[in-house]
DNA sequence: TCAATTCTGTAGTGGTCGCTAAATAATGTG
DNA sequence: CACATTATTTAGCGACCACTACAGAATTGA
């Protein structure tokens, strides 16, 4: 994947992966158009020619953040056992996740790059597709569910999974809003009550 | 409330309501951040000493937004009858809302000022409230409901209140991305499964 | 008609935006 | 050592940001 250049030249003064880390963390609080360049130069003590040097631009930065973001602090339902035990750890892992201290509240997916300039708009399409598979991992695992006879037939899997995927959301929200894990764990309870009988 | 000078000077070559409307799609659409004083001169047809002549600064200008959004296409909870009807109503209605055609998708309100870079930190502060008395005024209600013996004693009144806050939230979330009213109105209907029995 | 008042359009202000050219520093290779 | 290569630093690019001084235009009151 990484063509790894041969050590000539200069080094690197910095870890890599500290440093995206950094940038990820003040994407995810500020969003970005909230996040600027000096902003992140401040974020990691770099000046922006290294940062430029190292991943290329704003844009490529954010998106290399995203990808970050999804595989260090993303959730995914787990493939066994009930659909229903699957849907419920995945929302009390969220309401856990939003309210991890020491990290920004709220989720940078779920309720990323919802309002931005015309001249940003390209920047907005990976998280909203990453919410789209999101809605659809959750869809199909309902539906295994249907045709494995753990829900009824002719469950609305769509519009459950849209349910789920919104309550993920305002979990988000309601994290940035300052909502405690503990509230935030009631919610994921209450919103389990709607798993059809 | 509104101080009328007397018709002395120039007069005013706008109609204020009209220009408000238009400063409201934009913000709704495009966030604070989003939203330039050059793309509310294009979207009014004002020029910049206009519109802070006549309202004062962006900061005022969007906030002046949100009060109007509030009041021209904010919901409220039905206050008579079942609450379960209120609340059920309330869904179907921002369904409706956040996908009514000619309007910007979603809601000005529920996914407003997530992120915001620090300079801008008190612009989110109206919005982050009108959320928290949203989520109040459901509590209250079914504080109520309980009270009555429309939901059994013990019910976690808060919690079911945050959920039915999320599913809003959420449903603004997936409007912008392009969710249909039909698909919408499907989410609600699984939310209101939730409801106690 | 003249003065007072208020609004509009022109033409900027200083500041920040994302980004980069050019000089310098630090490494490996010969 | 010299040289090629790569990274960092300095300094600043043009474009846009929110905002406004100022002059002219349009109205009312005297």
């Amino acid at each position: 994947m990484e063509m790894r250049k041969p050590s000539r030249g200069r080094p690197r003064s910095f870890d890599e992966d500290a440093v995206l880390d950094a940038v990820m963390r003040a994407f995810w609080e500020h969003g970005y158009e909230g996040t600027s360049v000096a902003t992140l130069e401040a974020a990691t003590g770099l000046k922006a020619p290294s940062l430029y040097g190292a991943f290329g631009s704003k844009e490529v930065l954010y998106q290399t953040a995203l990808e970050r973001y999804a595989s260090e602090h993303g959730t995914v339902l787990r493939p066994d056992g009930p659909a229903r035990d699957a849907i419920s750890e995945f929302l009390y892992e969220a309401a856990d996740q939003f309210s991890e201290s020491g990290l920004p509240p709220g989720c940078m997916v779920s309720t990323a790059a919802l309002a931005l300039g015309t001249a940003q708009r390209g920047v907005a399409t990976r998280p909203a597709k990453m919410r789209s598979e999101t809605l659809a991992g959750i869809e199909q695992r309902l539906r295994t569910a249907v045709a494995e006879g753990e829900l009824p037939d002719g469950t609305d899997t769509g519009a459950l999974a849209r349910l789920f995927g919104a309550v993920i959301q305002g979990m988000s929200v309601q994290a940035i809003d300052g909502a405690t894990r503990q509230e935030l764990r009631g919610l994921a309870t209450a919103a389990m009550a709607a798993w059809p009988r």
